[in-house]
DNA sequence: TCTGGGGTCCTAGGACCC
DNA sequence: TCTGGGGTCCTAGGACCC
């Protein structure tokens, strides 16, 4: 892992920005269908929801209405948020809420093209060599402001500006910014003015904008944290902040106590990581209807043998080899559990994979049916590369790269 | 009408070694 | 005979994020 020093603006602050796509997958969607501009829309589900050809020449696009299935959204539309619906929601419940919400299929290569293209754009504006740039998944970036000309005269925001700018000429879609001393405040901050937001936040504004807001907002306070602190009688950042540390810690633990003080605070210094490697690859699927290990067994079979072989196959595409092999399975109450196995040497072998996952499967409970299996490669090495784990080779550590633009 | 798929990090206990 | 630490590896589960 290479971590870009902390840069200095010359005020002694750091400038970060986090820049968040609005809504991405869908403003994608409407690029290719802007004749769905303004009306709720949502992605997910399955393969059979591609738009159909009329012999006008015009498209029929599915509803939610007649949706049957075990799908969630991946990203709705303002319009379509604007009537209750949101990420993570499972389709069928969306389809009660919104019937006539038009529903696409998720288009993951598309995405990853346009990702690279915002991150492109951003790397072209933010210019150094390597771009101080750091990957947080498809449609986030954050990046380190603080060596670039002029920003400690405006904190940050001529240049936000100009990146927003550059990713909508390159792209056509919006983004919003949020720059700040540090990365926990500057994901808050990306969020006040979305869409097509532009945030700058000091210190000296934590009280008024940062305190007001949700403790869940916090990335890193989820909903059984947020669940336990509400309970305490704590729902705002603000109250988070005007409890006692010592009682933090002794109601969350030294770890997460500790941190949970600080955040509040909008104290944190993490640095910008511009290259990192992959840690686990995994493939898992859910099933359309509940399996049993006994009566569809032969169905089981096939699907567990097709997974190892597309693991091996990312394995092998991605040039690594995993030397932990993992099973997960839920079963039909939505209880998850794991099995890992590790190996005297680390494959990319599906077969090998096979075997070991399947031994894996001899030491989870089977009476149950299941929704969901999956597996997993950990431990990774590069082939050749006796002994090492996944400190990244003397070669690639002199040329730090951002893996999101290069990807292929 | 329950809840996708791809990840990371943390905790905690036991084995094993010094 | 009993009592110690510390360190690393392995495994399982869970919280959280995009």
């Amino acid at each position: 892992m290479v971590a870009a020093l902390p840069g200095q603006a010359g005020d002694g602050e750091r400038h970060i920005a986090h820049l968040d796509m609005d809504a991405f997958y869908a403003s994608v969607e409407l690029l290719r269908y802007p004749q769905l501009l303004g009306l709720p829309v949502v992605i997910g589900g399955g393969r059979r929801h591609q738009p159909e050809p009329l012999v006008d020449g015009s498209l029929r696009f599915s509803t939610l209405r007649h949706y049957a299935g075990r799908g969630v959204i991946t990203t709705a539309t303002y319009a379509a948020r604007a009537l209750g619906l949101h990420s993570a929601m499972g389709l069928m419940k969306a389809a009660a809420l919104a019937p006539d919400a038009v529903l696409l299929p998720t288009d993951f290569d598309e995405y990853r093209r346009y990702s690279r293209a915002f991150k492109a754009a951003v790397a072209e504006v933010v210019g150094t060599d390597p771009p101080v740039i750091e990957d947080r998944g498809i449609d986030e970036i954050y990046i380190d402001l603080s060596g670039q000309p002029g920003v400690a005269a405006d904190h940050g925001a001529t240049i936000a500006q100009a990146i927003k700018d550059r990713v909508l000429e390159r792209t056509g879609l919006n983004c919003s910014i949020g720059v700040t001393p540090n990365k926990l405040l500057s994901k808050l901050a990306s969020d006040l003015d979305k869409p097509d937001g532009l945030t700058i936040l000091r210190h000296a504004d934590i009280a008024a904008r940062i305190w007001p807001l949700p403790a869940r907002r916090i990335n890193g306070i989820g909903p059984k944290a947020a669940a336990r602190l509400e309970a305490l009688g704590i729902r705002s950042i603000g109250e988070l902040a005007s409890a006692d540390a010592a009682w933090l810690i002794a109601e969350f633990g030294q770890s997460y106590g500790a941190w949970l003080h600080a955040a509040a605070h909008g104290r944190d210094e993490r640095v910008v990581v511009t290259y990192s490697e992959p840690k686990s690859i995994s493939r898992e699927t859910t099933f359309e209807r509940d399996l049993h290990p006994r009566t569809d067994r032969a169905a089981l079979t096939v699907i567990f043998t097709r997974l190892c072989e597309k693991l091996a196959g990312d394995l092998q595409r991605k040039g690594y080899e995993g030397r932990t092999i993992g099973l997960k399975l839920r079963y039909d109450d939505f209880k998850t559990v794991t099995r890992d196995v590790t190996l005297e040497q680390p494959t990319a072998d599906a077969a090998i994979i096979r075997r070991a996952a399947g031994a894996c499967l001899k030491r989870v409970p089977l009476e149950r049916r299941l929704r969901l299996l999956g597996v997993r490669a950990g431990s990774l090495a590069r082939p050749g590369d006796a002994g090492r784990v996944t400190a990244p080779r003397a070669a690639e550590r002199d040329v730090p790269c951002m893996p999101g633009l290069f990807e292929t």
